[in-house]
DNA sequence: TTTTTCATCATACAATTGATTTATTTACCA
DNA sequence: TGGTAAATAAATCAATTGTATGATGAAAAA
């Protein structure tokens, strides 16, 4: 199936570049353009929008804000960031605001309509200028006790959410008051959270429940 | 410049079919095959591999202790991971282990060929049908405050460090006693910490601690 | 139907925590 | 050499937290 495109990029030339590129792949339907993100945006809303190729780099609302709210309209939609800069703070930050690959400005065009592809397709893809920052951000997420998810300690459902409050910092008071019941059943159910996860008080509750991703 | 690869997979008609396809291959020099992990090993130690295609369902050791070998021997080599099934857990644990690249069997040749080839330039990749995976795992990995690290706080050296073992669950008392100092004195630096972090007790403290790994 | 589990609430007490204030010693810097 | 910041410590008090124990009604399981 054929898919429309987004190309969102303030440098005329670079734009210009980008839409001759694509105008001659086969998989591209329509090509649509912006040179900032409100123009951007307008556009996706008002158009069905399969790609989005983002540069960072706009006046005004940045990339990544663009990105995020683009996302948040459709979150199929999928999103290629274009930029020469690549620090990892921006890296991460768009990855986290809902892109699908990041690819720098040096890339050979052939390799990008290929990029392209394999993403509206679902794939991620990253380049190798920044592909370091992703894999070891993805290997800093431990999974190794993925087991010990909270039916290991049999949490009830009541408990799983006071727990889940703990981690947020909440004191009993609030949580009681967040869940609209007295503060003595508040501490009798983190009386049974500290039993069943083996711990000595809240902290070391929310840590473990943290850590071990148990809510 | 020319690669050389090592296909290790367990199933003689898949690695054919591999092989077959690479050998055709410009940018591939040498192909090279395994049908086990131990075999794979062997065969990285004794040649200058550039690229590793493993199949994850091996028998005996498994292929992502495999590539945690191998990536150790030799962390400039790019493994790409070619498998049936895809499990989180699997994936995050073989990106881990230090693969660059995620594929499903399903995968077209045309499309593998070109995933071979970007991700021995250094590009990262991921199958459609996990890439889901990989972006919230990197989504997760918090940045927002990237530059609230611990210097933005301005904690003292001690500070810092206590701080560090409230992140590990230990009481006043605890710590004190760690510490070699009294318990008032940990007081102190304890209510110097929670004016800083700007929080109202020591669980939000560490909290904040954690997710903005400022210890 | 009986038993068990869960969520709810209460009271009382002990322990810990956090706030506040004050003060001493050390170290470094201008 | 005087000033400033840091680490140390103590005392006191209020608030919060955790422990222990018991009780009730509803729902689910045996």
């Amino acid at each position: 199936m054929k898919k429309n495109l987004l190309i969102v990029e303030d440098h005329e030339l670079t734009r210009f570049g980008l839409k001759t590129t694509f105008e001659d792949v086969e998989y591209v339907e329509t090509i649509y353009e912006a040179s900032n993100a409100e123009d951007a945006i307008e556009i996706f809303k008002n158009n069905k929008i399969d790609i989005v190729i983002m540069d960072l780099g706009l006046p005004n609302m940045n990339g990544i804000e663009a990105t995020q709210t683009i996302h948040s309209l459709n979150d199929e939609a999928k999103i290629i960031i274009l930029t020469s800069h690549n620090d990892e703070k921006e890296v991460l930050n768009s990855l986290k605001a809902g892109a699908n690959a990041y690819c720098s400005k040096e890339i050979n065009l052939q390799r990008l309509v290929q990029v392209v592809q394999s993403v509206s397709e679902g794939a991620a893809w990253f380049d190798p200028s920044i592909a370091h920052i992703v894999l070891q951000a993805t290997a800093n997420t431990a999974t190794e006790d993925k087991e010990s998810n909270f039916k290991e300690y049999d949490l009830t459902a009541r408990e799983a959410q006071i727990l889940k409050l703990m981690t947020e910092g909440y004191s009993n008071m609030e949580i009681a008051q967040h869940l609209v019941i007295s503060v003595n059943t508040t501490k009798a159910h983190v009386a049974s959270i500290l039993q069943k996860l083996e711990v000595d008080d809240r902290l070391q509750a929310a840590i473990k429940a943290l850590k071990y991703k148990i809510v």
